[in-house]
DNA sequence: CAATTTACCCTTTGCACGAC
DNA sequence: GTCGTGCAAAGGGTAAATTG
């Protein structure tokens, strides 16, 4: 009798002999019940099976203790131990996770973004995939959904975030490099062949030392200008032939052009690369 | 036949009432 | 006044029933 259709609070109440309303309170822990009536219930939902609906539960409260997240790519370890971590204090808190990747891509972001919504998540983490323009990120704000963003920030949109400050590690790890004695730096990076005209005029920028509006730059960009800033306070002339352009950030993209650089004449006596992923 | 209304899904919660 | 309990409504969307 008991494993046919999944049992209901209005099955327990019948088999505890109480109201619904009353077996609800007991099983939701929530109101005011008795010690008797509570045992009651809870004996009849042991019995029975009693699973509680969380579909219809969020129907009356308005929250499903869920919170979305869109990852780029939960391959990539930096993704990996984020979501571990997220993981953890969502656990914690008694919240549920919905996982989705973006692919670093907006279109297949905005997808995952809607999905989520209509999940009905009461909050969402994102890594926004461009950090210039994200319409349905503002849209989110303006209905009132929560969201914390991840490792990048988005012009123009005033919400909590969490990341590293990657211009002054890759300044740092760049000096370091320097202060043990290296001259010659070679900088890996992550940057695509269509930014091509944009990152020139960037480095150029960079090198002259004008003030660049770093917030929203991408990750990658930020330890570049961290890279260049290094050589500005040490003194040292930026040689732009020592800027890898890997058009990606996989340790194979690394691979492919690298030794280029390794082989051409005065080679530099230190690498560092803009994305853990590629110095693998 | 299309258009409109009703009935449900399952749980939580406001309200009323009785007991202490 | 506080606690314990039950009744009934509500919540968003849709299938089913009813209306014109």
């Amino acid at each position: 009798m008991a494993s046919k259709s999944k049992a209901t609070i209005t099955d327990v109440a019948r088999a505890a002999g109480v109201s619904t309303a009353t077996a609800g309170r007991v099983l939701g822990g929530y109101g005011y019940t008795s010690e008797e009536k509570k045992e009651q219930v809870l004996k009849a939902a042991q019995h029975l099976g009693y699973r509680p609906n969380a579909l219809a539960r969020g129907l009356i409260t308005g929250k499903t203790r869920t919170l979305g997240v869109v990852a780029g790519d939960i391959q990539n370890p930096f993704y990996a131990s984020v979501l571990r971590g997220i993981s953890n204090v969502a656990e914690a808190n008694g919240f549920g996770l919905l996982i989705t990747n973006s692919d670093e891509a907006q279109q297949k972001e905005v997808h995952s973004v809607e999905l989520l919504a209509q999940k009905q998540v009461d909050g969402l983490i994102v890594t926004p995939s461009d950090t210039r323009k994200a319409r349905h990120l503002h849209n989110l704000r303006a209905m009132g959904m929560p969201l914390v963003l991840i490792d990048r920030t988005v012009a123009g949109l005033q919400v909590d975030r969490v990341a590293t400050d990657n211009i002054a590690a890759a300044e740092h790890a760049v000096r370091h490099l320097i202060a043990a004695g290296h001259r010659r730096i070679g900088i890996v990076a992550e940057l695509a062949d269509e930014e091509s005209a944009r990152l020139d005029m960037f480095l150029a920028r960079a090198v002259v030392g004008d003030p660049i509006e770093s917030e929203t730059l991408y990750p990658s960009w930020q330890r570049l200008l961290g890279y260049i800033r290094a050589h500005r306070i040490e003194g040292l002339p930026v040689d732009p032939r020592l800027t890898l352009r890997a058009g990606s950030y996989s340790a194979a993209a690394a691979q492919a052009i690298v030794p280029r650089l390794m082989t051409a004449p005065d080679p530099p006596t230190a690498l560092f690369t803009t994305d853990g992923t590629m110095s693998e």
